[in-house]
DNA sequence: TGAAAAAGTGACCCAATAGTTACATTGCTT
DNA sequence: AAGCAATGTAACTATTGGGTCACTTTTTCA
């Protein structure tokens, strides 16, 4: 009934569903399958700790992805990082902590990307192109495939505060970056907030749609997806950019990539 | 302690903070004051019913979208309302029924709009436009702001099947207008899919910052929301539509339309 | 190797809340 | 006015899930 524990450093017995039993129920022994405790990264030292809440909170994310902070419990994460719940509480102070620190993810990739994307960008619409593709890429790739930020109200008002405020300037700097192509005239005149509410809009849906499991890399989403929806604003609308990798892998991958039978 | 009950039908006296004291605690006597019960709408008859289960659904899809489904309890909705939780459960079987009429609803006005656009439109892309611009002017006008749509994952089983089916023939009569629309050259060769995905995605988010107590109506945003999307895939994009209504009321307008404060 | 520190666990506590029920009130109808 | 059906309520229950704790297991290191 007791883990047949053995070795291998972090390596664990586990019943081999990954999901563990949730009731304790009538505790047939389990049949051990090594898996990696910790979905895999663990490199050494006492620095794991640091990394094992890295694992932690981009868990978390997931699972507010998918289910929403309030549909999601501490199990729920746990389970998916093959642990008990009280072990999470090691590393976590307690749940709102998991949201606001995922929040915070989404944030630092955001201002991350703005500043590569100050560095090495042409003009407005380059820039805000390079940042959006950054963003998303960067977001698919950490957390399996998802974006955050949804679920805001749920934040306790302090983090709530602390997030508002960030994303209030993230916003400002996307609408910088449309005027700024209003300025230099590789973008249409438009109202500027509207346009970065449609922008954003359609990069916080994408985990609504995309599946991992599919053919298309984070990075091919990120570009046709851009593409796409900043030639709403484009003062020169380029038709090839647009279609270029759903031309090239055809859209039997995007149809791959996406669901079908979904959650449910 | 008791409610000081007194007339106009379906007048009530209540607590005058909208908001009942959740928990009775030491109940001094509430300050009456006038608020129509069930907000509005009572018109006579025994058909209330169904305007009251109506209400109900309405309610309920608001406090979806603002807080999720596992986030609204049954107590807010009630609250909403102006009246107890148990009154509810005399229009409605169980709060699963509320997300799936909420859902139900929006995919009614969607399939609606899509066989009005069927009728008026044009080409594949007028009647694109169309049918976002109505889904949209229709969804902020009758839940007070905000559309519906996340929380798929809360949906009970069967529920879940028979939205996803909805949703699929949703998803698939858009792609056949962009198809349409790539035929008859109003549209831009493109991957349909993504392509409904990045507006979806865009209409979805409005109720994220769309607040009514803005300046804007529901037409001028769907009008110009939509305008603006659908210029990523339009194969003459127009400039003077993306601006045409944030230039006429300035954008200032918009400003105030939408969030400063936010929740908290 | 052995002991202390670190990591993890099952069982528990408690608050929140979906749903029920026994009762009160309203209002229609005659 | 009386009585019945419809409507609403307060108080209760049962369950779920966040968070804690005493204890076990694993790892580190002298």
């Amino acid at each position: 009934m007791r883990n047949i524990t053995i070795l291998f450093g972090h390596m664990q017995a586990q019943s081999k569903k990954t999901v563990r039993p949730r009731k304790g129920g009538q505790d047939g022994e389990r049949v051990a399958a090594m898996v990696p405790t910790w979905g895999d990264a663990l490199p050494n030292m006492s620095e794991r700790a640091e990394i094992k809440r890295g694992s932690i909170v981009r868990a978390a994310a997931q699972c507010f992805n998918r289910s929403g902070f309030q549909g999601t419990s501490m199990d729920d994460i746990a389970d998916r990082l093959g642990v008990s719940k009280a072990a999470l509480y090691r590393y976590v102070k307690n749940k709102h902590e998991l949201l606001f620190a995922s929040f915070n993810m989404a944030m630092d990739s955001t201002f991350a990307n703005f500043d590569r994307a100050e560095r090495e960008g042409g003009n407005g619409l380059e820039k805000l192109r390079l940042t959006l593709r950054g963003y998303l890429e960067e977001m698919i790739g950490k957390l399996g495939h998802p974006v955050v930020l949804l679920e805001e109200g749920a934040l306790l008002p302090d983090q709530s505060r602390a997030i508002v405020r960030r994303r209030d300037q993230a916003e400002k700097r996307y609408r910088a970056l449309i005027a700024e192509g209003i300025g230099d005239g590789s973008i249409i005149a438009c109202d500027p907030k509207l346009a970065v509410f449609a922008l954003l809009g359609a990069i916080n849906w994408v985990p609504k749609w995309y599946r991992d499991n599919g053919e298309w890399s984070a990075t091919e989403v990120a570009e046709s997806l851009v593409a796409l929806i900043t030639r709403s604003i484009a003062a020169q609308p380029d038709s090839r950019r647009v279609h270029r990798v759903p031309a090239a892998r055809s859209r039997q991958s995007i149809r791959n990539a996406t669901r079908q039978g979904d959650r449910s």
